[in-house]
DNA sequence: CTACAACTTCAAGTTAACTTTAAGTCAAGC
DNA sequence: GCTTGACTTAAAGTTAACTTGAAGTTGTAG
């Protein structure tokens, strides 16, 4: 497959692609004449890189979880320790969407008269929420 | 207050504060000789910005949601569209938190033989599970 | 044969939220 | 009166993950 097929089939922009070889993320099986030409399990790897961004990796860490085999095992401890993470994560948010909704909720004059709202501004502050990012867009 | 006070007490450091300063995010309540001073309710306002940092508002978001009032009120509309905003963002998380621990339950041989794997990274790959990023460190 | 779209490389640009650096100001202590 | 340390500004640097731009190459359709 030439590069614009994959980028059709993946939804990852060639640039995308020409960056993630760069990055020894991928790797086309060769060239014909000045093209790449990519074989068919550069999707599936294209899957896992996907599957690593969505579960908070950096791509650095992607490539040092596949490595450059063509068949990667994952290793079950790091998902484990991931997984937790996230774990952790998802509680915080948790915190964060109860307070927003009750913020929202509350009859209080002003949100900064609201004890819960306070509670909610004192956890952002100290940092108990911490390291939450949502994309834009 | 002197901006190293401020500092100390808020947990933002200098530099921080003078570029939320220059964003419109904090003021001053004038200077001593060339050295800002700060009022007590800039501690306030930083708790207000931390938390909605942690909410996933960017800079420029808050500083359109606080205005340059000294008492801001914010639109409970829009703290109910960040809840319900972080809701989607928490299942998805919930998603692959599970996915990731199964995945380093599961007795396949490997993780690419294992359908709710191939199931997470197929989300993962469409696009289904997207706009979601831990910070670094 | 020639045009053209799709590729190529390499360098530089983008965005957010800061931090760092260089050069200067100023009040206080010795 | 000089040094010190905390401040000041303005500009440049940082990081991640890409995207964009300029300039060149190539396979193919007409």
């Amino acid at each position: 497959m030439e590069i614009s097929q994959v980028a059709k089939k993946s939804g990852v922009s060639a640039s995308t692609l020409r960056f993630y070889e760069e990055k020894g993320l991928i790797s086309s099986i060769g060239r014909q004449g000045i093209r790449r030409v990519f074989g068919p399990n550069v999707l599936e790897r294209l899957e896992l890189i996907a599957l690593g961004r969505a579960a908070g990796f950096s791509l650095d860490e992607i490539a040092g979880i596949l490595g450059n085999e063509a068949k990667p095992e994952i290793d079950r401890e790091l998902l484990l320790r991931k997984a937790n993470e996230l774990d952790g994560t998802i509680k915080k948010l948790t915190a964060m969407r109860d307070g927003l909704k009750h913020a929202a909720a509350c009859t209080a004059p002003s949100h900064l008269e609201c004890p819960r709202f306070r509670r909610l501004m004192n956890l952002a502050g100290t940092g108990a929420i911490k390291g939450l990012t949502t994309n834009k867009k």
